[in-house]
RNA sequence: GCCCGAGUGGCGGAAUUGGUAUACGCGUUCGACUUAAAAUCGAAUGGAGCAAUCCAUAUGGGUUCAAGUCCCAUCUCGGGCACCA
């Protein structure tokens, strides 16, 4: 071999792994595990991106880094198969989303190998392989048991390109994540998962997780908890309404009540002569798309011609009906307090309505807004005249619940997970119904549903999915008990046409993965037991969504006795983006797409790829393309291989920088700063090229460079005839024989002293080193008037 | 509008506990090798100045022996939320 040749070498050792199934979790439980993954990807026909490099490779570098400190560690792969992609595919040109998933697999299959990943290929898994579907079905069946998942019939946001409801983590800024276009309302009777019920804990345990802040605010701020009242008010004459409110304090301000044009009392509350407008108010502000109503603040509103009683006053008080409050949130329907808050003050200016002050604003207050929102003392209030607001909210409340007319409340803004997709290609869920739309569960010895082929795979607008075109497989006669007389009948019954959201599917293959081929249980477990839950799971994506179902999940199937943990990932690390060399994102379209797989195939190899797109910046942050500095990481590469296969060794000491080296990397590695870690490994190189190796910083340098570099690193250390267990550092050879003092004269530096270590514990003798210094003489004058010394920092401070 | 996060050379970035600002890489310049180029190797590289030195971490203040790091205000950029009562 005469020079550095990434093609040959990593062909030889890829082989070599795949042969030895080199990345087999250890079975040796009584060793310490480590359990690592990235989010699966979604295998799509352009095969893997940059991006996915990054991601991949940030999970390898702590996969080798562990298993070379001789742990048990589990690090397996898998694909998010199902979705609107293959499917849109398969409608374009026929293919069936079954074959067009089996090639892009294959294809992703064949790239991350060649990236050399340290995977246990034997645990590879396939979320619309009907052996790993039966268990989402089975997953779907315990949650049903269990009353959370339901159906029921209500507004939900319809993509009418998609022709599927879509999750509220689905749509973003009123659009469709997937395609973009405005989403409409539609009433329908769906499926939902009732992850309300766990808002409180997934909200609480938030803090205690080793994960960034930035998806920990993200997940508080979508659970969004508000503690409050839900307080009743008399319609004269009725009815009653029940509001929400979170100032239960400023009730004797309640000037007006209004209602979101789709409460149900609406309809009640018109005579005949208000009839007519409300009614096409109402039909207006639901025609409207949910950007329009965003867009246009300016309040708009009607009066119903019913009125209510403030409880708290006894006074009569007009109901109006308005689109500023929002049907989904509370009860629908809000007490307004002009005096208090700024959209009902708003209302009531451009309705004429009372404003009536219950807060007095503090006079050292600040706040100029017209309607003050602060704390204060309640005036105007009757027998709670005086009393400061932070305490009358609860003695408010206190005095509601007494009369019946009110009693605390925590609302959330977080829905139920909307989970029906009217979609061909997911899981079938897994319910039947007889003719009176009764619903049962398939038994669970019947699983899977598998997902029958059908002919077109274009969805309609009738609210099905393409399976109901499968006519054979639609229609199937089961014994069931019979829901009147409990007797066991044979039933004609119509399956679910509905398909599962694709994030059921990966709410729970982290668990998958410890046992992926047992074939009586989603998880075995004992290896759940002893491998979950997962100690790192990087990824760049899906901070509300899939990261707060998958807590979701965790926390029923532990209540369930099924999971021994609460929180499914221990340590998220949340990589950024790699976007083009002109800083904007990659995109076909732009034709700014760098092709991994061209990086590796131009000569540079996998492991200048893997190791460059470590050393671009801080895992976490998004990073440019740089074409020309990829090439400072291949020279860089380049150097170690000469290190070792061309230059003589040397009898020079590196035994200093060598120990540092290894340090440094250690603890960079466990900090997760890739990036130093690397600089770190091309300082230690630049040394050995200056103070020439011996065969002891050679291996040193091969074992840390392994997680970067697995290829050449194997090949490094072969030539040395050495194992790549990672190396430790003795403290004692980290210090030289000599350091350096830095010498300020107040603040500024005048000079460097060079001592031996020893006398870094003698401030005297330093103290007069530094007096002496023809430097530092120039910028004294007189006695100093104080000297500090810090031992640590190797630093001495004159101030004159 | 509200809530976070960030602003450091020509560029990506480093500085982990308040302690030598600019590690490492790119780019640029010079030199060696070469008929030449590429590759490689070596050296220099924040600004001003012959130099001593002075000035520089968005801007303006403050705390401290010492501030990129802490505090206050302002500006700019990025992200999240956004009629949630």
């Amino acid at each position: 071999m005469d020079r550095y040749d990434p093609k040959t070498i990593e062909e030889k050792w890829q082989k070599i792994w795949e042969k030895s199934e080199a990345f087999k979790a250890g079975e040796d439980e009584s060793k310490p595990k480590m359990y690592l993954a990235e989010m699966f990807p979604y295998p799509s026909g352009a095969g893997l991106h940059v991006g996915h490099v990054r991601n991949f490779t940030i999970v390898d570098v702590l996969t080798r880094f562990y298993t070379q400190q001789e742990m048990n560690v589990l690090r397996p792969f898998g694909y998010d198969t199902f979705g609107l992609p293959a499917e849109n595919y398969a409608i374009k040109t026929g293919t069936a989303p079954q074959d067009v998933t089996k090639t892009n697999i294959a294809n992703f299959r064949k790239q991350a190998k060649r990236l050399g990943l340290a995977i246990d290929w034997s645990r590879e898994i396939n979320t619309s392989d009907p052996e790993y579907y039966r268990w989402t079905q089975w997953c779907f069946l315990q949650l049903y048991k269990k009353g959370l998942a339901y159906r029921k019939e209500s507004y939900q946001w319809w993509c009418p390109v998609d022709q599927t409801v879509l999750a509220n983590e689905q749509v973003e800024s009123g659009k469709c994540w997937r395609c973009g276009t405005e989403v409409e309302k539609k009433k329908m009777k769906q499926w939902f998962f009732k992850i309300t019920d766990y808002a409180d804990e997934l909200l609480d345990d938030v803090d205690a997780l080793d994960w960034p802040e930035k998806i920990k605010t993200m997940q508080k701020n979508w659970i969004g908890r508000s503690e409050g009242a839900n307080v009743e008010f008399e319609i004269v004459g009725r009815y009653s309404v029940t509001v929400f409110t979170t100032r239960p304090d400023t009730l004797f301000g309640a000037t007006f009540l209004v209602l979101a044009p789709e409460h149900p009392l609406v309809k009640k509350l018109v005579n005949d002569k208000t009839r007519e407008e409300v009614e096409k108010y109402c039909a207006d502000a639901m025609k409207k798309s949910e950007i329009e109503r965003q867009e246009n603040k300016e309040k708009t509103g009607v009066y119903t011609g019913s009125n209510a009683i403030n409880p708290a006053t006894g006074e009569e008080i007009p109901i109006w009906v308005s689109d500023y409050v929002l049907m989904g949130y509370g009860e629908g329907a809000i007490m307004a307090v002009p005096a208090h808050d700024e959209r009902d003050y708003e209302f009531a200016k451009k309705f004429d309505l009372p404003i009536k002050t219950v807060i007095e604003k503090p006079e050292d207050s600040t706040d100029e807004d017209k309607c003050y929102h602060g704390e204060g003392e309640l005036i105007n209030s009757g027998r709670f005249d005086g009393v400061r607001s932070e305490d009358a909210r609860e003695q408010i409340v206190a005095w509601l619940e007494q009369q019946g007319q009110g009693k605390a409340k925590v609302t959330y803004r977080m829905r139920d997970w909307l989970i029906s997709r009217q979609r061909y290609w997911g899981c079938p869920i897994p319910i039947a119904y007889d003719e009176e739309g009764n619903e049962y569960p398939i038994p669970e010895d019947q699983l899977p549903v598998i997902i029958p082929e059908v002919e077109d795979y274009k969805p309609d607008n009738t609210g099905r999915s393409a399976l109901a075109k499968a006519t054979d497989w639609l229609t199937f006669e089961m014994e069931v008990e019979d829901p009147k007389t409990g007797k066991k009948v044979k039933k004609t019954l119509t399956r679910e046409t509905d398909t599962l959201d694709g994030y059921a599917c990966s709410s729970w293959y982290l668990w998958r993965y410890v046992s992926p081929h047992d074939s009586d249980h989603a998880w075995n477990p004992d290896a759940i037991k002893y491998w979950a839950p997962t100690d790192v799971y990087v990824g760049g994506d899906h901070a509300v969504a899939h990261l707060l179902y998958i807590r979701f999940w965790a926390k029923f199937f532990a209540d369930q006795k099924l999971l021994p943990f609460r929180e499914p990932v221990k340590t998220l690390l949340y990589n950024g983006y790699i976007n083009a060399p002109d800083g904007k994102k990659m995109s076909k379209s732009k034709g700014n797409v760098i092709d991994p797989l061209d990086v590796i195939d131009s000569g540079y190899g996998a492991d200048t790829l893997r190791t460059y797109e470590m050393f671009i910046g801080p895992y976490d942050q998004d990073a440019a393309w740089d074409t020309k500095a990829i090439g400072g990481v291949y020279r860089f590469l380049n150097r170690c291989w000469s290190l070792v296969f061309e230059k003589e060794l040397s009898k020079a000491d590196n035994k200093v920088i060598r120990n540092q080296t290894a340090k440094k990397v250690t603890e960079d590695l466990h900090r997760r700063s890739f990036n130093t870690a690397v600089a770190a490994l091309m300082e230690y190189v630049n040394e050995l090229y200056k103070q020439g190796a011996t065969e002891e910083d050679l291996v040193v340098l091969s074992k840390l460079l392994k997680p970067f570099a697995p290829h050449l690193a194997s090949e490094m250390l072969e030539k040395l005839e050495e194992n790549d267990v990672w190396p430790t550092w003795d403290e004692k050879a980290l210090k030289a024989e000599t350091a350096l003092v830095v010498v300020q004269v107040n603040g500024k530096l005048r000079a460097k002293l060079e001592v031996p270590t020893d006398d870094l514990k003698d401030q005297e003798k330093i103290e007069k080193l530094a007096l002496e210094d023809e430097n530092v003489k120039k910028f004294i004058k007189g006695e100093p008037k104080k000297i500090i010394y810090v031992e640590r920092a190797k630093i001495l401070n004159i101030v004159a």
